[in-house]
DNA sequence: GAGGATCGTCAGTGAAGCTGACTATCAGTT
DNA sequence: AACTGATAGTCAGCTTCACTGACGATCCTC
């Protein structure tokens, strides 16, 4: 009864709902992702990189929305990793381009597979049509303009 | 061209779509919040104990999934504000009961419909029966039990 | 009343992401 | 060709969030 009462007042709160269904994705994909040695935010950069070549340091961050200063983080793990090299780029050597090694590519291949596996078994509990109109809604709230204020 | 090329390469990507997702909420909140100088964690704290009473710092995190060090500071600052009082429980000396002031009511009622209008702008993009199946979905994604490995 | 568990608290840790400053480079102007 | 302003990458430092581990106080069971 009273526990009813809190649930309720919780489970239509959008805050909540996105914020465990982030929780519980960002755990899922740790745990599929783990044996590649990559997490889901390296995954990411390997596949704006494999999608357009050659992109630049900032260019990548832009595709993924996130700071000029944390991809430089992200592409020196990936470095490390043997994933991918930096070069300078010729016709602007401000830039570095980064594009993917064989062990990269390999890694991104099995890497998205594996992802792939995982949030179907994550949308399982939601019927294959249902599970599409999530993926359409959510992508239209990213997609959707900014109405601050 | 290449950019839709990326684009699509992430679109479909469920990570990506829940976190820029919750970015967007987050930030949204925190606009329609701040008029009331709480945050959407303190808010959802104050709606855990206003739902039930008494409730004890453990019994309000695990409401809310949070860890009890973590409701520690957010009882804290809910306190300096003047929205919560702490009671040592006559039943259980070990256990805070943590009451809603008079002022903190008040923030809630003004927080909480601050909250639903900012969540029907939020979902404006979609129409409402998307909006409706959207928030079952989620729904859904959080109760559902645990499939790790 | 002794031993083990529970609750709240605090210090320290780690991840993630930001700002600001710095260097190197480019592009446009004069 | 030199000067100016903007851009790309890097680094140090800061903030936020949430966790672990340890501690004292209290409870419960035997």
């Amino acid at each position: 009864m009273t526990d009813d009462a809190a649930s309720d007042a919780l489970a239509s709160r959008l805050g909540y709902l996105v914020k465990h269904v982030q929780l519980r994705l960002a755990e899922a994909s740790a745990l599929a992702l783990a044996p590649f040695g990559v997490d889901g935010r390296e995954l990411a950069v390997l596949v704006v990189l494999a999608a357009e070549y050659p992109l630049s340091q900032l260019e990548a961050a832009g595709r993924l929305s996130v700071d000029r200063t944390t991809m430089v983080a992200l592409v020196d793990a990936l470095e490390e990793k043997g994933l991918v090299e930096r070069h300078r780029s010729p016709q602007d050597r401000r830039k570095n381009t980064v594009q993917l090694t064989p062990t990269g590519q390999d890694t991104l291949r099995k890497a998205e597979h594996a992802r792939e596996e995982m949030e179907r078994q994550f949308l399982a509990p939601l019927s294959s049509s249902d599970a599409n109109q999530l993926v359409r809604a959510l992508q239209t709230l990213v997609t959707a303009p900014q109405t601050l204020g």
